[in-house]
This record gives C-alpha cells, sequence and structure tokens, in this order.
DNA sequence: ATGGCGGGTCTAACCCGA
C-alpha cells in the first residue's frame, strides 16, 4: 500500500494540482492538510470521481486536514477528542489540525502540527503544549494498535541535514532544541523516519519559502514526515518526495511525500 | 529582511503561514 502526505495551501485553490497528482500517483491514502475550507464547502466530488472516500475535519481559513482513501476507512477519530475523550479540552480541537482512520492494517495519523510563528510568540508555546497533548493521543492508540503511521506537516526539522542553512537554527522557529525535543519525546514512543530508512543525503526538502526564489535555489525545509511504528518500519519498502509539483504555476509551497508499505 | 509571496476573508492601515 502505498500512503501520501501533502500540504496543499487551500483544496479550493489546489485543486487541480492535486486531482492531476493524485491520477498519476494513485495511492492508497492521501492525507491532507490546510485544507482552508469548511466541510460544507470542501471539493468531494473532484476526488469521489477519482474513486476515492473523502474525510474531512476542516474549518474556515484557516487549518484543516482530511483523508482520501481508495477504500472506506473504518474507526474514523476527528481531533484530539476524538481519540482522547472529554479528558482533553475541547479547546485543543478549536484548530482542525488532527484526523485519523484505519486502512487494511494499519491506523493512519494525519497531523498539521502548529507552526509556532516565531519563538516569541504565544503561538510557539502552544506548538510545544501541542506536541505534548500529541504524545498522550498516540500513547493512547498505541494501547491498543501496534501498526500506526503517523504523517503530515510537523514544521520541524529534526536534523541539521533537513535544513538548507541550519545556522542560527537554535532562534528560528521550526528548529529549535525545545522543538526537536518536544518531537523525539513523541517518536520515542516508538516512531521512526521512513525517509531515512531509504535516504541519507542533505538537500532533500519538502517545503520552500515561496519569496526569494526559494525553490530555485533550494533553500528548503524537511518538514513533511511519515514516522512508523516498528513492524511498519520494517515493513516499509520505500519512501519518496515528489519535488515536481513545486515547479507548476501557483503551486502549494509544501509537496507531496509518499510511503511504500 | 518585525517579511521578499501567497493563501484566506471583515477586500485592508487585514491575518496567517513557514
Amino acid at each position: 500500500m502505498n500512503v501520501a502526505t501533502w500540504n496543499v495551501n487551500s483544496i479550493r485553490t489546489r485543486l487541480a494540482h492535486v486531482t492531476q497528482w493524485l491520477t498519476d500517483n494513485p495511492v492508497d491514502v492521501l492525507c491532507l492538510q490546510e485544507t482552508k475550507v469548511v466541510d460544507d464547502d470542501f471539493p468531494r466530488s473532484p476526488f469521489t470521481e477519482l474513486g476515492y472516500e473523502v474525510y474531512i475535519y476542516g474549518q474556515k481559513s484557516y487549518n484543516g486536514v482530511a483523508l482520501l482513501s481508495r477504500v472506506p476507512l473504518t474507526d474514523v477519530r476527528y481531533g484530539f477528542g476524538g481519540v482522547l475523550g472529554e479528558a482533553i479540552g475541547a479547546e485543543w480541537d478549536a484548530q482542525k489540525r488532527v484526523i485519523s482512520g484505519w486502512f487494511a492494517d494499519v491506523r493512519i495519523v494525519n497531523l498539521y502540527v502548529p507552526n509556532g510563528s516565531s519563538v516569541s510568540s504565544d503561538k510557539y508555546p502552544y506548538k510545544l503544549a501541542w506536541l505534548g497533548i500529541l504524545r498522550d493521543y498516540l500513547q493512547t492508540l498505541l494501547a491498543s494498535e501496534s501498526q500506526v503511521l503517523v504523517c503530515g506537516d510537523f514544521n520541524i526539522a529534526l536534523e541539521d541535514r533537513d535544513i538548507h542553512d541550519p545556522k542560527g537554527r537554535e532562534k528560528q522557529v521550526m528548529a529549535t532544541d525545545a522543538e526537536r525535543n518536544a518531537l523525539r519525546a513523541v517518536l520515542e514512543l516508538g516512531f521512526a523516519d521512513a525517509f531515512r530508512k531509504f535516504n541519507q543525503d542533505d538537500g532533500q526538502f519538502s517545503w520552500w519559502d515561496y519569496r526569494a526564489a526559494a525553490f530555485r535555489r533550494n533553500l528548503g525545509w524537511r518538514i513533511d514526515h511519515h514516522y512508523l511504528s516498528p513492524s511498519l518500519y520494517e515493513r516499509a519498502q520505500g519512501c519518496t518526495i515528489d519535488i515536481a509539483p513545486r515547479a507548476l504555476e501557483k503551486p502549494s509551497d509544501h509537496v507531496p511525500v509518499t510511503v511504500q508499505l
């Protein structure tokens, strides 16, 4: 099975790119982030016409995640509350960033981790706290499910080789030690990076700033990831970044990343 | 470079992303 993740930066603006990519790359599951649309206005039919089931968890203007699947998913969970229940305050799901479903023998978790804005912003401690809730969420899933794939836009580059220029990174959001340590605490539950099973190169990125001709100069970051529980990591046969959509007219600033299981 | 581009919507002396 093939599972892809793609932050599309508005599903309505990127609709033609996503449908074309799915036609060329008919993955079993596509995890979308930053759909930026309420559920009633999500463009379902272009995907159902391609043979995909559509599961959405959106909000107005910001955030929003979705799962597209070639077969119906079971046990779809919406938000942190969908797994942690009322024990977690509803405020943690005010921003729609988490959706999860069961495909074949794999629990797929699709995340849009907060960006954090800047180290001095209120959004930065929110991001760190959010990663703490994520740890509880995944620990709860792992109590009953052993094959878990966690993917999405993590807004964190875990290693210096994941950044075009790591100089000053300890003060830069997406690469501070606190963010990396918060993500490592999540991964210590038993997850490993599918991409690094197959590729040890630097210069491998999934996001490039719209400004300063960053894509043409390959000034990017690798912040979109597939993390796998142990048996899935052993089973993984490949993990690839498709940079082609970044060169289209009016692209998303992220590109799709696909894991083969 | 407290913002160069590009989403969104309260179309702006706007907000937000990464």
